[in-house]
DNA sequence: GCTATAATGAGAATCATTATCACTCACGAT
DNA sequence: ATCGTGAGTGATAATGATTCTCATTATAGC
């Protein structure tokens, strides 16, 4: 059991539903992943040991709990990832080739520069923030 | 005729394909929203005026070309905007309850503190950058 | 162990998107 | 100006992702 994985079901419990065994298992693959994952690339990466109906309403139970959340992107497909309050928070370097999402950490001096920089844009257009992340497209290792 | 519509018809017509009236549309209401639009809400804006599955079609073509780019889909849509290189970078403003993506543009100097970022972010993890977006989640106007 | 309730699995239903195909329209050769 | 060819269109069928339904199974509290 990961450090995590104490947090996750004491969030769960609070929302009054149950840490199953097909919910441990997709939070696990979540956790494993180095990115984003839809809901049928856990299904697959779990070998089908969770039917992708439960895969879905998992995700959906997560999701409600704040355990996850979806990242939206491209292709109609929808991500999900680790929420940042057990995840980090982290950024996301999207392959404009293979559409593939990496997360990626900055380092403090440049997130605190980002994050007055968020502030700025969120006075300045009457916004009320409460989170960001910063995009950066381009070329992955592999598609390079 | 918009400024910019001269600059798409030579760009459709390098990708030898025609600049048509349902193309046109599509490309003029892209225009006049103030975020990216799904396949559904620019047939809805069009008032049926072009017919679904073209403005799939349309969709498809214009992206192709450049015209446009995907962008920013919630819950399992895709929405499209108008390519930077005709409308100009931008950032996103995402409402965490509606859902709905409004662009915004940073002044320069915020810009450029974000390039140089993005720059850096771009060295240290062996990633080719090409571009990057900003996004800025919180309650929009309405939603607050 | 028994019961009430949550969770699961399989499949049907739904929604967004893509492919198909017959038909129309626009451009270039005549 | 007309014709023929290929691009474009519109309606609809097919696909793929996601959600819903419901009968069955597992779990927590008694």
């Amino acid at each position: 059991m990961s450090i995590e994985d104490k947090d996750v079901e004491e969030r769960l419990s609070q929302s009054g539903v149950r840490y199953t065994g097909g919910r441990r298992q997709v939070v696990a693959a979540l956790q494993g992943a180095d990115g984003p994952m839809s809901a049928a690339e856990l299904h697959q990466g779990l070998a089908g040991k969770v039917p992708v109906s439960s895969v879905y309403r998992t995700l959906a139970v997560l999701e409600e709990a704040g355990v996850v959340q979806p990242h939206h992107s491209a292709k109609g497909i929808t991500r999900y990832e680790i929420a940042e309050w057990l995840a980090g928070h982290h950024h996301h370097l999207v392959c404009i080739s293979c559409g593939s999402v990496e997360d990626i950490e900055l380092p403090r001096s440049l997130e605190s520069q980002l994050e007055r920089l968020v502030g700025e844009v969120s006075e300045m257009s009457a916004f009320s923030a409460s989170g960001h992340s910063l995009e950066v497209d381009g070329l992955c290792t592999r598609c390079a």
